[in-house]
RNA sequence: GCCCGAGUGGCGGAAUUGGUAUACGCGUUCGACUUAAAAUCGAAUGGUGAAAACCAUAUGGGUUCAAGUCCCAUCUCGGGCACCA
């Protein structure tokens, strides 16, 4: 009797494949038949000194289990390995500790690839990446100046969202309801010089063909919503008045009796003033729009304002810059001020005050909107607490009364009208537009305006230019530097990489600026015979990620980031899995491929053809697993205590669905290697010998089923499947070929496990493949329903199962079923095909 | 507020095309082996009921010979976006 030693099998094999070089992808040299790729791989980790957690294990082993599934098919597979070495903890540790990242992530690389060869992953190791070596790097700055060099890496002063412990600039994505991601502190704006990547030049083409991907519905719909496209109109008010005339506090007032004082002549124009333009979803309410409202952000505040308006106004735009997210969220009162100028509504011709507020945001559309209090909630509010005219355009349908009553701000009416109606409807007060249906009057009347040459229709996203530059030492060094005029310049390409000078103290310095501005020597670097300084930003480290797929098809190229003729044989990622980035990582490496494909580099336009988006593994009590909690599993820990790698990885598949949270269960683990145990004991231990036809059914249906759900990731279903194949094994005693067939189809799951078995039985470890009439058996079992209600079952030879009315009469002879007709004829006798069914209607 | 996703035994979950609801695993109970325990093996296991049967897939309706699955409404939970004009 031969014991299961997981432990002693798994660092057998792992020696074996190691030595073999086992997983080294191989182009196949043959011609008779197209031979199709299989390019393979899960979101690279991050190597935290902590070492592989549950979570890393799960994603790993859904890439593994169907990189073994599609080897074991003969397909030309490549599946790599690499590491997302550039990031503030790394970072930190090196502030704290004085230890250089390089050498902090050196160790942690080595921890990582340790514990995952101790997995048994069937990783090609030759292509091994990691971010911050500067023979990857080099790249990453290639990329940069190639997007420089086309205009979409450029800089603009803005403010931006600033973390001020992290003492760093943040993306927009990084920013998690007004804190940053990393450390949880509130953030603050700041105007700062910053470096963008214009991703919204691409946002057209990123939102139309995410429905062509076959990505998780979720994922798509994360990204739709991200990018935010909006169609609407662009709207230009001619300036009516200059403050000092008619403006101030005494007329501002006077405004709020209504529409009777709005429409005077406008005085006279002592300055030249900028138009305002404003950005409208709807444009077939512009006769209702009584107010502008600008942003405080807004450039044009300073030269419209009047004088009288003028200090009140400032301090108004000053308070609300300064406020974070999170107060101007809390604070969900409107507030505002008049700037004490007018604008001509040019639909109506009339003078309208224009209003500052901070519910008006400088990063949409133009920063500036027209307000049509009588049809949208916001600047009803405004309008409210500000005594502002309301005028309605549009006219509710009586239709639909009873659903929009419901979706009514507040219920309050007005003239015995109800106000604010969002919905579509006919317009009045619409001059000639008046009785058009809103949805048809948007055309028109962007059509009048144009002809007026004071609007276009114009489309809008909710998704800005990416922000890259991180005032950090930890990351990838931006390739430029600055004149004495301070005009960027690209470092040209034969001096790439910039290189990380050696500092010994990391932290940022007093300006906000990196670590790298205190090397005062490498900050001094000469082009085409001219002195410059170098920028001491680095890129985010989403950058370095935007691009690494590509990097393993040829991790070694010293001549190019990617070498075009294997990029050709491998790439797109067929399938690309993990469970994190719904929206930043993987809309950048769409970005930055469309890109690259445009520049001519790569010869698709779409990166990743499927992806599989897995869930979390919880802690035991359902909650997050974190160390503070103290309620964290340590895989090294589980395979030590005896389970096993091939235990672990099968226990991870089969926990759930692959793409749904699931909690940690210390005891369902076991059952797991209990089946595990029945394997190995079929092979090793067999208590009893059978012919091969004995399990003919069975075997040929698990060959189906664990093979198409490998295609729909239906990992635990294929496990449950091998595990009832054993039940029955263990029940009718097994074949050689019983046995070769289980251990072929388990090795996706356990390798190890399975690798043994097919050596014990001298088998190779091709995918079996399935006989369709093996499936069926000579008798069937046929459910006889009366009214649907299961009441009988026959046992039915097979050639009989087309005899409908054999079947039929066979089902009325049923003692059950003659208790219901009761005597009588059946009203009708269903036999749907295929079903293995009848129902008798009574 | 808007947009997704999901609600099935004591628990994790299965049911892929409308056709036997609860596969597989955990747990529990009983039995075998053992001096005993563990391990292992076998059997049972949605609820009520002695049985026949009836009731069960969040709730309420509907379509259908037949609904976990399709349609309408409601509730709850999870996720994304959120003063985006």
């Amino acid at each position: 009797m031969q014991k299961y030693d997981p432990i002693k099998i798994e660092e057998k094999w792992q020696k074996i494949w190691e030595e073999n070089q086992e997983f080294k992808a191989k182009k196949s040299a043959k011609t008779d038949k197209p031979v199709q790729k299989m390019f393979l791989a899960e979101m690279f980790p991050y190597p935290s000194g902590a070492g592989l957690h549950v979570g890393h294990v799960r994603n790993f082993s859904i890439v593994d289990a169907l990189t073994r599934f599609y080897t074991q098919q003969k397909l030309d597979v490549l599946r790599p390995f690499g590491y997302d070495t550039f990031g503030l903890p790394a970072e930190n540790y090196a502030i704290k500790t004085g230890i250089s990242p390089e050498i902090a992530t050196k160790q942690n690389i080595d921890n990582f690839r340790k514990q995952a060869k101790r997995l048994g992953f069937a990783i090609d190791w030759s292509r091994e990446i990691n971010t911050s070596d500067p023979k990857y790097y080099k790249w990453t700055q290639w990329c940069f100046l190639k997007l420089f060099e086309k205009g979409l890496a450029y800089q603009k002063e803005s403010y931006q969202w600033w973390c001020p412990v992290d003492q760093t600039v943040l993306a927009n994505e990084q920013v998690e309801n007004g804190h940053c991601w990393r450390c949880g502190t509130e953030v603050e704006k700041k105007k700062m010089k910053q470096w963008f990547f214009k991703i919204t030049a691409y946002a057209d083409e990123l939102l139309s063909e995410i429905d062509s991907l076959d990505w998780p519905e979720k994922i798509k719909t994360a990204q739709k919503n991200w990018i935010g496209r909006s169609e609407g109109a662009e709207i230009s008010f001619e300036i009516a008045e200059a403050g000092g005339a008619a403006g101030g506090t005494p007329a501002a007032r006077n405004e709020r009796s209504g529409v009777s004082t709005v429409g005077e002549t406008a005085g006279d124009r002592t300055r030249v003033l900028p138009n305002i333009k404003v950005f409208t979803t709807r444009p077939d309410t512009i006769f209702g729009a009584t107010f502008l409202v600008l942003a405080p952000e807004h450039p044009a505040i300073v030269k419209i304002v009047s004088d009288d308006a003028r200090e009140k106004v400032l301090e108004y735009c000053k308070n609300a810059i300064k406020k974070s997210e999170i107060e101007r969220q809390e604070n969900k009162e409107k507030t505002g001020v008049f700037t004490g100028t007018y604008a001509i509504n040019p639909a109506t011709g009339k003078k309208i005050p224009i209003w500052v507020s901070d519910y008006v945001l400088m990063g949409y559309g133009e920063g500036a909107i027209m307000a049509v209090p009588a049809h949208d909630e916001r600047d009803f509010e405004f309008a409210n607490k500000f005594e502002l005219p309301v005028i309605e355009v549009i006219e509710k349908p009586e239709t639909d009364e009873d659903v929009d009553a419901v979706s009514m701000s507040s219920g309050e009416k007005i003239d015995g009208k109800k106000i604010c109606y969002h919905g579509e409807g006919k317009l009045i007060n619409s001059d000639r537009f008046n009785g058009i249906d809103s949805s048809d009057a948007r055309e028109g009347i962007i059509n009048w305006l144009e002809e007026m040459k004071v609007g276009k229709s114009r489309v809008t996203y909710k998704m800005r230019d990416w922000l890259i530059s991180r005032q950090r030492y930890w990351g990838c060094p931006i390739p430029i530097a600055y004149d004495k005029d301070g005009n960027p310049h690209a470092i040209p390409e034969d001096q790439l990489p910039v290189i990380h000078p050696e500092v010994s103290d990391y932290a940022p310095d007093s300006t906000g600026r990196s670590a790298l501005a205190k090397a005062k020597d490498w900050l001094k670097v000469t082009i085409d015979g001219e002195e410059m300084t170098r920028e001491t930003d680095t890129l985010d480290g989403y950058a370095c990620s935007s691009w690494y797929l590509w990097r393993y098809v040829s991790p070694d190229c010293e001549t190019a980031a990617w070498d075009p003729e294997e990029i050709k044989y491998w790439a797109p990622t067929d399938i690309y899995c993990g469970g994190d980035h719904a929206v930043a990582h993987l809309l950048y490496i769409r970005f930055w491929c469309k890109f690259f494909a445009d520049e001519g580099y790569l010869p698709f336009r779409e990166p990743i053809k499927k992806l599989l988006y897995n869930g979390y593994i919880n802690a035991p009590d359902g909650k997050k697993m974190s160390k503070s909690k103290g309620n964290v599993i340590d895989p090294l820990d589980v395979i030590n205590s005896g389970y096993g790698a091939d235990t672990l990885r099968t226990y991870e598949l089969f926990i759930g669905p692959y793409n749904e949270d699931a909690a940690w269960s210390t005891k369902a683990i076991g059952g797991v290697y209990r089946f595990l145990t029945r394997c190995f004991n079929l092979t090793f231990n067999p208590e009893k010998t059978v012919e091969a036809e004995v399990n003919v059914v069975i075997r040929n249906k698990t060959v189906k089923k664990v093979t198409e759900d490998m295609h729909r990731a239906g990992f635990n279903t294929a496990v449950a499947a091998l595990m009832e194949f054993v039940n029955e094994l263990y029940k009718n005693g097994a074949s050689t070929e019983d046995l070769t067939v289980l251990a072929k189809l388990l090795k996706p799951f356990a390798p190890h496990l399975a690798s043994e078995m097919l050596e014990e039985l001298k088998a190779d470890d091709e995918w079996p493949t399935w006989d369709e009439s093996a499936l069926v058996a000579d008798t069937v079992e046929v459910v006889i329903q009366v009214n649907g209600k299961l009441r009988a079952k026959l046992s039915v030879a097979v050639d009989e199962l087309a005899d409908t009315d054999k079947l039929t009469e066979m089902a009325l002879a049923e003692e059950n079923v003659k208790k219901y007709l009761n005597g009588g004829e059946p009203k009708k006798v269903i036999i749907p095909p295929k079903a293995k069914l009848i129902n008798i209607v009574v």
